[in-house]
Parts: structure tokens; sequence; C-alpha cells
DNA sequence: CAGAAAATTACAATGGGTGTAAAAAAGCTG
DNA sequence: CAGCTTTTTTACACCCATTGTAATTTTCTG
């Protein structure tokens, strides 16, 4: 009756897995648009209904190894040695979890994280949906670093994770718009999280 | 010929007028999601695909002057004084554009901006689109700036851009999350610009 | 006013997403 | 294993956003 792992939970878990590998074999195929829910249900084998059954939407389906990183990001923050400074924490958070979806470490399956990658930036909507995980992770982000640094309010932590991973987004967006590569977007991600840190008041006069 | 308001100009312009306002009416009235299309055409007396040559999707009709807002940022950016530094100018915009949304000044219509903003705190899909067009503002912005100051490359200019305007984002968004007025969000908004800007480094140890 | 150009319309179709109730699969109990 | 319960899947029917097309109306221009 313990640590079950009834046939039921497999077949789910394989059902799901197969739901997101074939859609994104079919999105890096055909393109996001292009491909309708219906295929990717026969691809897997289950009908439509299903899909949305594991996923509220077709975007979502491309979006989930998300939480799991968000996951770790949190524990990170919650067991950070005593006295380091949120700017080496948030550092090191940024830089574990930039490594992770550069290694496709968590993928699911093949090396399905480029193929994402590319895929978020030239659609809008999933570009939006990105960006919205983005916003929600960052308030769950400073409720974290409130919990963990008592002298910082949760709209102070809020502010300052906003302002790095602001600062980290639009710079790999911009980044990868102009044509870099990922590692090029990252290194450049990088600096102006560095840049952010150091403080932007300074910053060039004529 | 010439600076002609010919009638057709003035017919699309009251057209489009017509479905903002009748749309930020019902949205306010039923709801977004609960609101459709149609009967936002219906309202304005027009067909359903008359909305759809006026607006690309549902969402837009909501992010209307968005762009004006855009054009004015932009302009100040252009139009610095020489000398000021980057840091100041930022703030400047900022407020400056705050000070718009606050103040309505830009509305089409009647009082429509916090109702306006109430929805976009409320449907994710809003929400999402707000924060691409934020995104697409960053890059734009950056563009202004390294015209404007000669010494800072565009990327550098979208991390600094990144972070001011995510603090702010971020900043507001939670603010307004946890039941602040408006009033307050943006004040608070503003410390964690001005913090962003004497930098996070030291911030914070325990 | 006639005809060109632009805007609006009706109409039909595609595809995402939801609700419901029936069928199939898996788990449980004796 | 037989029968019963719970979970999952399915078929089906539906709503709505969005798009394309072609006909119709409105505005403009000479």
């Amino acid at each position: 009756m313990v640590g079950e792992v009834t046939l039921r939970e497999r077949k789910k878990l394989r059902t799901r897995r197969a739901l997101v590998d074939a859609a994104t074999r079919l999105f890096d195929e055909k393109g996001y648009v292009e491909t309708t829910v219906a295929e990717i249900a026969a691809a897997a084998e289950v009908s439509t209904k299903t899909f949305f059954n594991y996923f509220p939407s077709k975007e979502e389906v491309l979006f989930a190894d998300a939480e799991v990183r968000m996951r770790i990001a949190l524990r990170m923050i919650a067991e950070r040695e005593p006295g380091e400074s949120l700017g080496d924490l948030l550092l090191r958070v940024i830089d574990h979890v930039l490594g992770l979806i550069r290694s496709d470490a968590l993928d699911v399956g093949m090396s399905t994280a480029k193929v994402r990658m590319r895929l978020v930036m030239a659609e809008p909507v999933l570009q939006a949906r990105a960006q919205q995980l983005v916003m929600a992770s960052q308030i769950d982000l400073a409720r974290a670093i409130s919990r963990s640094y008592r002298t910082i309010d949760e709209l102070t932590a809020v502010g300052v994770v906003g302002a790095f991973l602001g600062a980290a987004q639009a710079t790999v967006v911009a980044s990868l718009r102009r044509g870099d590569n990922v590692e090029d977007a990252i290194t450049a991600s990088r600096a102006a999280i560095a840049a952010a840190l150091h403080g932007l008041a300074g910053a060039v006069t004529d």
C-alpha cells in the first residue's frame, strides 16, 4: 500500500510523455500554429479530449517542466548558506537554472529544450505565456526570499527579483532575437545581471 | 486634397472608438471572458467581422492606446537634455508614463484606465499580452537609448531597461495583487526603481 | 452622375476549448 | 476469478475566436 507505483500512474505518465513528445516533434516539423491539437492527440494515440485532460491548453504542453525548475530554485533559496548576500544568492540561482535549461538536464525525453526555445521565441502566444510564468515565479521567489531574509519585506524582494529577472530576460530575448546562439545569449544575460548588481545609477552620462 | 479629414477617416475613428467604448463597458459589466466579440460588435452596431478589421484580436481592443504612450516615451529619450544621466532619464520617463496612466490623460473616452487596469490584473490572457507589450517596448526603448547615448550598445541598454521595467512591473503587479490601490502601487514601484538605481549588490545579508 | 476605391457585410469554415454522459480500464474485495 | 467502485478515456455536441471569400454598400473623384 506504500510507495505503490500503480499501473494507472505509470500509464498516465506514459501518456503524458507521449503527448509532450508528439507535440514537440510536430511543432518542430510543421510549426506551432500549423499543428492542431487533434494531430497531437492522434500521434499520441489518444482522443483530443484526453489531451485537454492532461493540459489545460495547447501551449501548456510546451511548459511541462517549468514548475520543476521553479521548485529547484525555491529550494536553493530556502537552503542557502546563512550569511550569503541576496545578490550572490540570486546570481547562483539564476546561473543554476540557466545551466539546467542549457544542458537539457531536466528534459522529459530527447533534446527538446532547443526546440522549445526556438518555438517560444518565434510564437508570440508562447512568448507571452513564458513571460507570464516568469512573472508568477517572481512572486514566489520573492516570498521565499523574504522568508529566508527576515530583514527584507516581500514587496522589496519582488522589486529586487523583478530587476534581476527583468534584466536577464530582456537581454536573453534581445540577444536571441538578433540571431545570437543560446550560449551567447546566456553570457550576455549574465553580464546584464552583474551590471544590475552593481547599480545602474552611475550608468552612463554623455 | 491636402490636410483633408475625409468623411471616411472620421467614420473610421468613430467606429473605432465605439468599439473600444462598447468593449470596455461590457468587459466591466460582465467580465472579459463572458463578453463575446459578437456582443461588442452588436453594441457598436457593426458586424463581427468589422471588429476584426479594426483589431487583430479580442484583447487588442484594450490596449488601443499603448502605442501612444510608447511614442511619447521614445520622444522623451530622443529629446533628452545632453548631460542627463541614463538613470535620471529613465526615472523621468517612467514617472511620466506612470503619470499618464494614473491621470487617464490619454484615455479615449471616459475613465477607462482603471477598468482596464483591473481587467488586466484579473485576466491571465490580458496580463500576458501586457507583458508582451512591455517586452516589445523594452527593445524599442533600448534602441532609442543607444542612439541617444553613443557610449552604450543596444544589448547593454536592453539590460538596463529590463532591470528598471522589471523592477517597476513586478512591484506594481505584486502590490496590486495584494490589494493596494493604484496610488500605493505606483509609490512602491518608484521605490523599487530607486533601489535598482543604487545597486542591488550590497543588498541584504543576514 | 459614373465608375474606382475602400469599407462593411454575410457566410462558411477551421480550430481551440468545455461539458456531459456513456464506455472502457484498473483497482479492490471476497 | 467475479462483481463492484473509481478513474480514465472516449464520443458527441456545443460555444466562441478568428480567417477567407465574395457580394454589397459607402465614400471619393473626376
